[in-house]
DNA sequence: TGCAAATAATACCTATTAGTATGTTTTTAT
DNA sequence: ATAAAAACATACTAATAGGTATTATTTGCA
């Protein structure tokens, strides 16, 4: 990796840590040059502005973290049931990057600037859906195996266990107490149950 | 009401309105007079500080809705599974001051402040206490009366409940789009209905 | 090795921020 | 009616915001 792109990953992935923490308005450049040791010439150098930047860092660090953590461990040969849940109890309980305190990143990306500025909505969405698409395909899947019962709209589901995960980590966020996570995810097994 | 009060109850309104749809941080103490038309002098006589709004936005507005709109609805004798039901689909679909763009005021407040400021926090979990708590007891009362099973979790299910809502509303605000209620709204009656 | 392009550092600018100091006008109670 | 207190108005401040202009230093390559 040249030394230039190393200054362009560290303030991004510094950046994101910031932002995850305090939020994106509340991040302010100077916050970020601070952290990362770098010039305000040299920002400017890498990022057109401030929204340039966000926008790298949605397409170039949440992207491929949802690949990874939430889209990869979806691809298995399990069934839909324990797959989907071993996800969430993975996201929720340990996966050491998520903080309780902190919420989803994407959730937290989503709530602070999704009605006022096109570009973040789009990237967001883009990466959203694709999780949600996945985790229906799983669940099709699981139909076509007999796992899943017929009457079950695969999109759906998705789309609800999706909404369920994006909540319970804003309760959990507000009493800042992992406790929450597990009350949910008991009733999120009893639910998934229900699918069979 | 006394000429003062009403000015106070303008900023709080007004300050309010601005804030679910821009955010906290983003919502300037300016941007809060010149939809006001009250000057910087009344502001401060009425407030300490913006937090010290915030907070009577939370107490003095906020809670009431929540009051009227998320659990008076839940204070009937049906069974808790229309209940409940009905009540969220009035809060997504019918509800006129929910703007589907602008997603769950209570969310927004919580993602942007829950974890830096703890009279924020304080404030929103004990209106979010009170919804949960309702629900919940909604469920076990349903259980005394039969309509809902034995070995069913009450606080549990309010709680899925709960953060089902919260994570859906900023699923739309990301599409932008009713639909996704619809959708949700579907599953969420199928999996009521496994509660019986 | 040398020189152009890439990368970075410094100093600055204007707008906006929350908040204050100090004054003026309204209310209220007597 | 009047004085005191409540309510509001105006002008300011110091800090911070995002961003730019300009200069300096590295880096890759002929």
């Amino acid at each position: 990796m040249k030394k230039a792109e190393g200054t362009r990953l560290n303030i991004l992935q510094k950046a994101f840590a910031l932002i995850y923490e305090k939020g994106y308005q509340t991040t302010s450049i100077d916050d970020i040059l601070a952290t990362t040791q770098v010039t305000k010439g040299a920002f400017y150098y890498h990022f057109k502005n401030k929204d340039e930047m966000g926008i790298a860092i949605i397409n170039e660090l949440l992207k491929p973290i949802l690949a990874s953590s939430f889209i990869a461990p979806l691809q298995n040969d399990k069934n839909p049931v324990d797959t989907i849940y071993n996800l969430i109890h993975y996201l929720l309980i340990e996966d050491e990057f998520l903080q309780v305190q902190h919420g989803c990143p994407v959730a937290n990306f989503t709530q602070e600037m999704a009605s006022w500025n096109k570009d973040f909505s789009h990237a967001l969405n883009e990466i959203t859906q694709q999780w949600v698409k996945t985790m229906a395909a799983v669940i099709v899947k699981g139909k076509e195996k007999g796992q899943i019962r017929d009457d079950i709209n695969a999109r759906q589901v998705a789309m609800f266990v999706a909404s369920g995960y994006w909540g319970v980590r804003n309760f959990a966020k507000l009493e800042n107490d992992k406790k929450v996570y597990l009350s949910y995810l008991k009733e999120l097994k009893r639910y998934l149950n229900t699918l069979k």
